[in-house]
This record gives structure tokens, C-alpha cells and sequence, in this order.
DNA sequence: GACCCTCTATCAGAAAAATTAATATCGGAA
DNA sequence: TTCCGATATTAATTTTTCTGATAGAGGGTC
């Protein structure tokens, strides 16, 4: 009578929000989805979603229903993740990063993961933050590392890395490089930042009106390598990650100071659908990227204490 | 592609350690629980079952497998009885009993839960241990009483009551009636016994032979009542739990007097399928059961005192 | 209020899966 | 070897699921 099928319907729907939605993700129907969970209310005898012409909301039901139907999806998950992929590191991986990631960190852990699992057929998906989430919850990434957030339905969060923010500019335009710097005290800054839909740009805006930096022009650009390309070659400047930055230390194209009074951090955490356990392989990829991105970090702090 | 149907068959069939069983607990055919097998095992890509042509032995994936598919089963009973049943003391509640608890403590037991739950379909069944043990891994009882024992496979265990061994004999056979009795300094016992399936028959010979009491003739009898009716209407004694005998402490039949040096205990323990949750009424019922038969032993101990 | 847009429900036919009964096969015991 | 009790296999059947089309319900907009 009862089914996973009906089960695993009920999270997507109950997750998405939307029977249309739902379908989607699961490969099926929406017809086929509304049945599943009409079979499923039958059964249990109760309500577990209100259609309301706009989407569908949980009832109290729905959501204690939910919380075990999710827990049980992530046990079965580990059972029969324990038994066939059985620490064998094969299969597939596929993750979500930002370019934040992409720009420094990933290449020398790809090297790191391609060494001891030359047989993961790996795909990385570049993405902003809420691109990759959605991927993520439908399913269609093991995990992406998004900036530090206020949880989401289905998805669980585990804190990553937690790095500190630049303020970079072309080379010899900000006076010492890699040691911080006081942005209340400078001159009114031409800032180059992401548009509204970016975390970040909510970030950088409280962290200005709030610390008393004065902004001469704001200049709105939501590509991460165009933004590093302009400042390069104009007198704009950018507040971005630290972790970005780490194949230019060496001062060559870009002057990078460390905000301080205050230091403003930045947390990165990595997100995985609550209802799957991440196989051998993809949980290797993120430790490794966790190591390699903590490396980076060490040895800009080293750099930061001879400058 | 995973099921239910396939995770319950493979439940069934590890706890029945057989297919043929398994089909017939789970109202299917062998061949269907076969299919359900293979295409479980092909889908995690490992062997759970060694067929070994006198039945099966798990593997060591099977093992850990089955514990998984238990907790789920369970959870997903427990998630579904929250919303379904969700306190509403209804449905039928079938349970079995020892005849050591049918003499004496149900009725008043029943008593109780009829005025507390009167719509319910109560259904009692009268056997020994290993019938109701069977019963209950089948899902044919929702829980059954029966003696201590070291666990079975699919079964869970709670201790419901300790209580203390009598020995019982006509009246004025044993002198001081209800008072501690020691075997050891009694004339050769004419001792009625159940047979060796009987669990209780090992823990009495144990007994003797341990404490050195001496047994002249000894006669096994396989029924409850007939033992009692037997024992009051000849010299012949039997050691029976003290709970049986609650409506005999006016010792109008019978001499009881509890046995000592040293005191003997029996556990009488609820067991019911592990892969399922008792309904509310059925948790009622043992709750009324423990607490009616507490009642009775503290009867017993008081008027021991007087005595 | 009429209209439109988006979402869910329903239905009947098509496709897929489970179920069955019959039979083959296997392994151990006498 | 032969038999017995068990599981595996197979093909036909039954049941369930899935789909595509369509109807209906609820908001928003003009």
C-alpha cells in the first residue's frame, strides 16, 4: 500500500513547494505526483498539504510527516550507501561552486582528488549561489559551496570555511599590500560590486553604511572575472574574498588589503540534500577542498606577517 | 526502483530465515518474495542471502542491512501511527497470554480497559510461549507476555513484571500457609512439571538441582488448569508463578507458600515485532496488564506479612 | 466583474510492474 | 542414487503506475 514512491513525492512536493515543481525534480508527471499524494493522504487518513490555488502549504500534520519522511530517505540512503558503494571511490561527482572557489581553489584540488580517484567521472558546475542551491535541493548536484545562510527546506548546512574580506585594487594603488586597512578612513571609494540577487552585495552594503565608509560611485557588475579585469586596469576597486585571491600575493597585478576596524569574515558553508548522504567520493572532494582552501588561507597569513 | 515490498519481504524473510515463511507471513507467494529478493540484491549490487538449500543465512551485508531496514520500518510505523491513529483508542488489539496470566490477572485487566476503551476489538489469545513468540514475529498479535528469554530476531523485549515462584499444593499440605518455604528441608517432592518445550520446566529443574531438593516422583503435565486441579485434589505439588494465584491467598484450596533460600524470581517480559509500534489502545492494555499485576503482587506481599 | 494565468484534480488509455501458478533446479539426507 | 524440502525461473495474468488531455479552482489585473 504504502510506497516510496508516494514518500519520496510527498518531500519533493512538501520541498518545492509545488506539485508542478515536484515533478519536475522527480522525473514524472504532475498528474502522477497528484496521485501519489492522494494515495498518501488516503492511507494515513489526514490532510498533508493544502492546495492553495498558489502552491501548496503543509499542515501541521504535513510537517511532522515531513521530518520523518526526510530522516527516512537518509537512512535507507546510508544503508544502501554503506553496502554498494561500499568505500569504493568511483561513480560520479558533481558539485556547485561560486567563482569565489573557482577562481583559486579548485584547480590545485582537482590535481589533489584526480591523483587518488582517477576513475570519478567529476563535473563542476559554476554557479551563484542561488542557482546552486536550487540544483542542490532538485538533486542534481552532491553539493555546492554557497556563502553562509539561513538554512533552506531539504537542505542541510555544514560550515566549510570562514575567510576574511579584501579590499583589492590594481597594483600599487591602495599603499601596502596585504595589510589591513581601515576603509572609514580613505577617500571616498569608486566600488565595483554584485548585483541585489548576490548575497554579497547585502554583505558589503551593511558592512559600509554601518562602519561609516563613504562611497564615491557604485558601479554594478555581477561577473566575478570581468569585476577582477576592470579593477586591474582602472582606479575602481572590489571587496572580495580572501580565498580569491591567493594566486596574486605576490602583488604583481593587484594591490589586496585585508578590511580591518573591523575585519569583516566571511562564511562559506557546504550544502547537500537532507534527504541523501554523500558518497565516498563527493565527501572526499569537499574535505579536500576544505584542506586545500585552509592551506591558502595559512599561507596568506604568513604572507600578511612579513608585510 | 527500491520498495517497501521489497524492504518488508527482505525483512521477513531474514527474521522467518526462510522464503517459504517469509510468503506466508507476508500474505504472497514464494515466488514473488524470490523476485523481491533478487531484485533488491541486483539493485544494491551485493548478495544479502546465502540460499544454502535448507533455508537461508544472511551475509554480513544482510546482517547490517536488515538492523537499517528494521529502524525504517519502525519509523515509518511510528511516523504513520502519529497521524493516523494519532490517540484515537480505536481499531482491534490482539494479544496473547500465558496461561499463568489468563488465571488471574486478566479479567480484572479487562475490566479496566473496557471502561477506558470500549470501541475496541479485543482479541485474546491463550498459548504457550513459543506459539505466542511465533504469533508475534508473524504480526498475528500486536504484543504477547511471555517468560524471560535471551531475544529472538525481529522481536523487541520490555520487562513487564518480576515476580516469584510458589510452590502450591492442597490445602493443609504445607502448613504455614504463605510463608517462605525451603525445598531442600521438605520429604521428596511428588512434583508436577510442564513438559521440556515448557521454558518454565528448565528454570524448575534448575532450581532443584542447584539447591539440592529432592524429588521422589515427578509428573509432566502440559496444562495450566488441569495442573491446579490436579494439585488440589491429590498430595502432588507444583511450583507455579505467585501471580497465578492471586485469587487463592484466602487459602480456602490451596497451600501457596513462596519458595526461599533462596527466593526464586521469574521475568515475564512483552514482546512485539520490532519493525512496528504499538497502537495506543495496545500500549494501554499493557500498561493496564503491568499495573493490575503490580497490584496483585503487592496484595500477596501484604498479606505474607500478616501471616 | 470579466479575463487571464498558474496551479491542482480527474479521467481513461497505455505502459510498466507485481503477482501468480506451474515447473525447473539445487542441495542435503537417507 | 533417490527423495525431500527448499529456492529459481518463466510466461501469462492482474494490478498498479504513468501519461496526456482536460476540467476546475484561486489569485491577480485591468
Amino acid at each position: 500500500m504504502r510506497s516510496l514512491k508516494q514518500i519520496r513525492s510527498f518531500v519533493a512536493v512538501f520541498e518545492e513547494g509545488s506539485f508542478t515543481a515536484a515533478a519536475q525534480r522527480e522525473g514524472a508527471t504532475q498528474s502522477g505526483i497528484s496521485q501519489h499524494i492522494r494515495h498518501l493522504e488516503e492511507s494515513l487518513g489526514a490532510e498533508l498539504l493544502v492546495r492553495d490555488g498558489r502552491g501548496v502549504i503543509p499542515t501541521a500534520h504535513g510537517e511532522r510527516y515531513y521530518g520523518e519522511c526526510v530522516a527516512i530517505l537518509r537512512r535507507l540512503d546510508l544503508a544502501e550507501a554503506e553496502i554498494s558503494r561500499a568505500s569504493a571511490l568511483g561513480g560520479e561527482v558533481r558539485i556547485g561552486l561560486m567563482p569565489t572557489f573557482t577562481r583559486a581553489v579548485l584547480a590545485p584540488t582537482l590535481d589533489r582528488f584526480i591523483a587518488v580517484a582517477p576513475t570519478v567521472d567529476m563535473r563542476v558546475t559554476e554557479a551563484y549561489s542561488g542557482v546552486l542551491t536550487d540544483l542542490v535541493r532538485k538533486g542534481e548536484l552532491d553539493f555546492a559551496v554557497v556563502p553562509g545562510f539561513q538554512g533552506a527546506v531539504g537542505l542541510s548546512t555544514t560550515l566549510l570555511i570562514r575567510d576574511r574580506e579584501m579590499l583589492v585594487a590594481s597594483k600599487n594603488r591602495l599603499g601596502q599590500h596585504l595589510t589591513p586597512i581601515c576603509l572609514k578612513e580613505m577617500d571616498p571609494l569608486k566600488i565595483v560590486v554584485p548585483g541585489p540577487q548576490n548575497t554579497r552585495r547585502r554583505t558589503i552594503e551593511t558592512y559600509c553604511a554601518s562602519h561609516g565608509v563613504a562611497i564615491e560611485r557604485r558601479l554594478q557588475l555581477d561577473a566575478m572575472m570581468g569585476t577582477l579585469d576592470f579593477v586591474a586596469s582602472s582606479e575602481w576597486v572590489a571587496i572580495l574574498p580572501g580565498v580569491m585571491m591567493v594566486n596574486d600575493l605576490d602583488g604583481a597585478r593587484f594591490d589586496i588589503r585585508p578590511l580591518d576596524q573591523p575585519a569583516l569574515y566571511s562564511d562559506f558553508v557546504l550544502i547537500e540534500p537532507t534527504r541523501r548522504v554523500l558518497s565516498p567520493a563527493a565527501a572526499l572532494f569537499a574535505s579536500l577542498l576544505r584542506e586545500t582552501t585552509e592551506q591558502t588561507i595559512t599561507v596568506r597569513q604568513a604572507r600578511m606577517r612579513d608585510a
